[in-house]
DNA sequence: GACAAGCACTTGTCTATACAAGATGAATTT
DNA sequence: AAATTCATCTTGTATAGACAAGTGCTTGTC
């Protein structure tokens, strides 16, 4: 069985192997946000394998987030990236339609490579050290900036991305496209504080207004690669929200 | 089949009975906190069934963050509770050893039924109304306020839990183990705000300091029921962490 | 005593099958 | 033309087995 994979010493269970393989088409565009991926039976044809093998791998993309299953209908995708830790903008100030928000990304500086930033997440990492990718982002909604956002990504097995542009502007795809690391899990540490000179002037906000601190290290499926992001958020005129399951 | 359930018209799938019966034994504290529950082939035979069924069950239980399971040493409970949205106080001041923080729960006004507060949550609910039952307590750690909490639930159908008192003073527990009713999901807004006098007399801060502040809707297992939390936290001594997957 | 083999127990992966139940569109009846 | 039935697609639930692999205890050997 499995003519695709005879020879490959695989180590990987075939529900794994089935997952991946439709979370890469998903990835690839495909089947894009909304649209339907092939059966459970289509499936089972398609790798020669048993129901239940291909309902454990598409249980799999239901647990982290990627499609959504409806009884009689099928499998349909939920979205092209993984959700996890994905912060929305709603505006509560003008809560008048759902008309949505233009998002836009801004590169403070440009990438560079520094070391570890010791002090900034010592409540959560544990003797992390060498050198990091250092992203210095400010995400806009409606052209007003709203969210100041460091990323520390270490650089070991990821020295080509100096060099190549990320897909869609986006680091977290970048990383499941081209390096197959996906976020599994997140713990994240939040505060209230005062906004300093720094983010008084890229938030353009008052000086000393409460602003929304939060530290994040995000857990991949690669053990012992971990991404931290540090977030400001001035929520004046957008909160910040999010759904957790 | 099923002589525990022969004669009851019961709708529910065998998985959902069993893992609903794991949770309920594991809520009354039959298995504390890292204990051993009984093994897939005794589940089996306890309700004769096949094991593919008793391990729907417990993947259940492990999705919703009540067991962990272990390759061949079987499968130990996790936590009493669901950590759905569950906050936990982290001390960032004094990140000295792990020694965990005593947290006490103080009820700022006694339990009362008030209608449905206009205006507090509006960008979260369509047209809530009625009356609510309504709690307002105050979270603190080591004996210092952290956190301000109104939690509003409908009262409709709950109207027991004002003579009763809660489980283990948990209102979760309380609605978990008396009424069935489990958190799913939870949808979250955050801001940072300035505290005002309640915040400053209640949380012991400085007035206009910056607060956290979070709107809460949690979504339960019975559909068109939720409850609603409004939290006010003081992040200068505690910052507040929380684990998503 | 130290080590290795074997055994019993656990969860993990997988097969092949069956029927239930929701969705949908075509064929049939009214 | 409208309504109903039916066939066929989907996912959901469930059975009864099989072997693999991790863990820990017992037993036997050196």
């Amino acid at each position: 069985m499995n003519l695709l994979f005879l020879g490959m010493t695989n180590p990987k269970p075939h529900y794994s192997i089935i997952s991946e393989f439709v979370k890469k088409q998903i990835h690839e565009g495909l089947y894009p946000k909304g649209s339907l991926i092939p059966s459970e039976n289509d499936l089972c044809i398609q790798f020669d394998t048993s129901r239940m093998t291909v309902r454990q791998a598409l249980n799999e993309l239901v647990k982290e987030g990627f499609i959504e299953r409806k009884h009689g209908k099928g499998s349909f995708v939920k979205s092209e990236r993984q959700s996890l830790g994905l912060l929305s903008f709603k505006g509560f100030s003008e809560v008048v339609g759902s008309a949505d928000h233009e998002v836009k990304t801004l590169m403070v500086e440009p990438p560079a490579i520094l070391p570890w930033p010791q002090g900034v997440f010592e409540s959560m990492s544990r003797a992390e050290s060498g050198e990091y990718f250092t992203l210095k982002r400010l995400r806009c909604a409606d052209d007003a900036p709203v969210m100041l956002e460091y990323t520390y990504l270490p650089i070991e097995g990821f020295e080509s991305l100096l060099s190549s542009d990320l897909v869609d502007g986006s680091l977290f795809k970048t990383l499941s496209v081209k390096f197959g690391v996906d976020m599994r899990n997140l713990e994240q540490c939040l505060r209230a504080i005062q906004a300093d000179t720094t983010h008084s002037k890229l938030l353009k906000c008052p000086l000393g207004s409460p602003i929304l601190a939060i530290e994040r290290k995000y857990i991949t499926n690669q053990t012992g690669l971990f991404v931290y992001s540090k977030l400001y958020c001035y929520t004046d005129h957008y909160s910040i929200s999010n759904i957790l399951n």
